[in-house]
DNA sequence: GGTCTATGTGAACACGTGTGCAGATTTTGC
DNA sequence: GCAAAATCTGCACACGTGTTCACATAGACC
């Protein structure tokens, strides 16, 4: 039997239930039994049928399982953006962590560029218990199939205000004034905003940040850009952000990479001393970021509370489905490391 | 009947082809014909059919059509270590980006050091159509329980010599001795090892690479020890390495991240430069490796051929289920910059 | 017009599980 | 010893799908 299926195209064949229960002569109910925490079953019959699974590698088919009645199929969907942003990688490994810690199996989905909405959409084939929606962009339809198929949709780094979704994202306005009332407080005048891309939304707040906090303070933007968020991006967008403001003595950037490229870029090429000729401040506090030799001032983006606040909302929503969508901050405060 | 079902307790019921066939007004196999390509299905039902399903939010539900006949769940579990390791993270990005582009499902497990083996074999639970392991260390059991159940393991970054089971490593030992080559041919003789956590896999080759081209140089080891595969941990390092070996002029460090702590180390507390003073090489060729101001000569662990490989063996496999077991090996060639 | 091929169709089945239910047995409490 | 409660048991059902099969219809060819 197990040698012949072994032998045939396509998916090898498990081994069913019906199968212990021949091995056991017991019923197959007494098997399912055997494996349903809490069920009435003789313990020597358990103990038989245990011995047979696991001499015929026996595992319940949680696809079966799942299909029935009102079981729960415990897979979440993480739609992640691209891991190459550090953050994006810390983040990922606390989340997988706190849902592993509530027995859910995480189906990763990297957002690529040239990822249609089709096949995202083709994720909610399963029977999720949420989708968890990290990176990537979606539109209107994915939104619309999770509302109708009564699949939970936490966001996170983002606020969707839409009926229903949840969101969880770090006081980006709050971190980014605290960065740059730093480096007012240190005597910095001629402050610019190093921005990301210009589409997002992390970037559009932590942009408005910038421009509240030099307004609250009587002072002009000294200079502002544009880049991708990559240490590469900061890195060549200091000779642009100099030409518009040659006395730049502050440099907030949108996020850690970019910051880590701009001080390397101010001190190789452009003989800036950082901290003593321009201060450079991040913002997520990537683990490099506290690195000998690096130790920048940055502004924390709290994974480990994002993530707590994620599968709070998370275990609420599947207790309450109709419950309305909610909108978390998390505070985001400056970290003094050396940069600055 | 949607309302309702909206307002109980537990999973919501998702609309089934039942209910789509019900407003459309045909059969239930014409509802799944509609979505199942290559079916006999006239083309006015099938708008008919795709139209009310849009309308309904139904989506016909991967777990049910797994469970039948001899198709495929598509599911791929891949164990993964500390993305915290930046070659990891690197490495999953991309093994995601290939998984889905072979229309499969990663199921990412997380191999935190606390799990214990019970946790990694629930997943087998799902008829997967692969195991992939990256992290973590499993035993005997999940071996065997692959088997049985006829789940594909692929394994990668160390080699799991056992029937049935395909492996994908970097040339360690080859890798090895191409760095320490480059460091001879700098003229450098006192030459360290900084290991990895002597329990793993990639420090044993490392190691013996190592050793085995110091031994063809006709030169000793000048200092060797262990340290976690860190920053902080290659930069704690330094001291007990120039305790043994004062006059150390190579370095060849066990990964990048250690590499680039030891750099610090060298020149923040011990007041040597590199590389005028000292040649630091690392290994992986992580992406910050070559950012300006780090610029690490190092061994190009080659995620994207490995990831290739990975794939290969795997499609391999489902076509050909007894086919025995491969290891494949990817060159692993030494990466000249500015550390040695 | 007759035969063969292609297209279309719904009923019934199988997939592998957990559960409800009715009946049987054992245990507990008075 | 009796009644009630707890434990045990196997049968049959339901879950939601894709496929097989027998039958029906339309189109092509001689």
């Amino acid at each position: 039997m197990s040698v012949e299926a072994n032998e045939s195209r396509g998916p090898v064949r498990r081994v069913t239930a019906a199968e212990v229960a021949q091995g056991a002569g017991v019923s197959r109910s007494a098997v399912s039994r055997a494996f349903t925490p809490g069920s009435y079953l003789d313990a020597d019959k358990r103990t038989r049928i245990l011995k047979v699974a696991e001499q015929l590698g026996y595992r319940p088919n949680r696809l079966a399982a799942g299909l029935q009645g009102r079981g729960r199929s415990n897979l979440v969907a993480v739609l992640v953006g691209q891991l190459a942003n550090h953050f994006d990688s810390d983040f990922q490994a606390i989340l997988l962590e706190g849902l592993a810690a509530m027995g859910k199996w995480p189906l990763v989905i990297l957002a690529a560029p040239e990822m249609i909405e089709e096949d995202i959409l083709g994720v909610l084939g399963f029977p999720l218990d949420a989708l968890i929606l990290r990176g990537g962009s979606v539109g209107a339809p994915v939104v619309d199939y999770c509302s109708k198929l009564g699949i939970p949709l936490v966001v996170s780094g983002r606020v969707m205000d839409l009926p229903g979704v949840d969101s969880v994202c770090g006081d980006n306005i709050g971190g980014a004034e605290a960065a740059v009332g730093a480096l007012i407080a240190r005597g910095r005048r001629q402050i610019g905003y190093l921005g990301g891309p210009a589409d997002l939304f992390s970037d559009a707040e932590r942009r408005a940040g910038f421009h509240s906090a030099i307004a609250q303070a009587g002072l002009l933007p000294a200079a502002t850009c544009s880049a991708d968020y990559s240490f590469e991006g900061g890195y060549a967008a200091v000779a642009g952000l100099l030409g518009q403001a040659p006395a730049l003595d502050g440099l907030f950037c949108g996020n850690d990479a970019m910051a880590m490229g701009a001080m390397a870029a101010l001190r190789e090429i452009h003989g800036r001393a950082v901290p003593e000729d321009i201060s450079v401040v991040g913002f997520d506090d990537i683990s490099i970021a506290c690195w000998p030799g690096i130790a920048l001032s940055t502004v924390r983006n709290d994974a480990r509370a994002t993530v707590a606040e994620i599968l709070s909302l998370l275990a609420s929503r599947l207790a309450e489905p109709q419950r309305p969508g909610r909108v978390v901050r998390i505070p985001a405060p400056f970290i003094a490391r050396n940069s600055h």
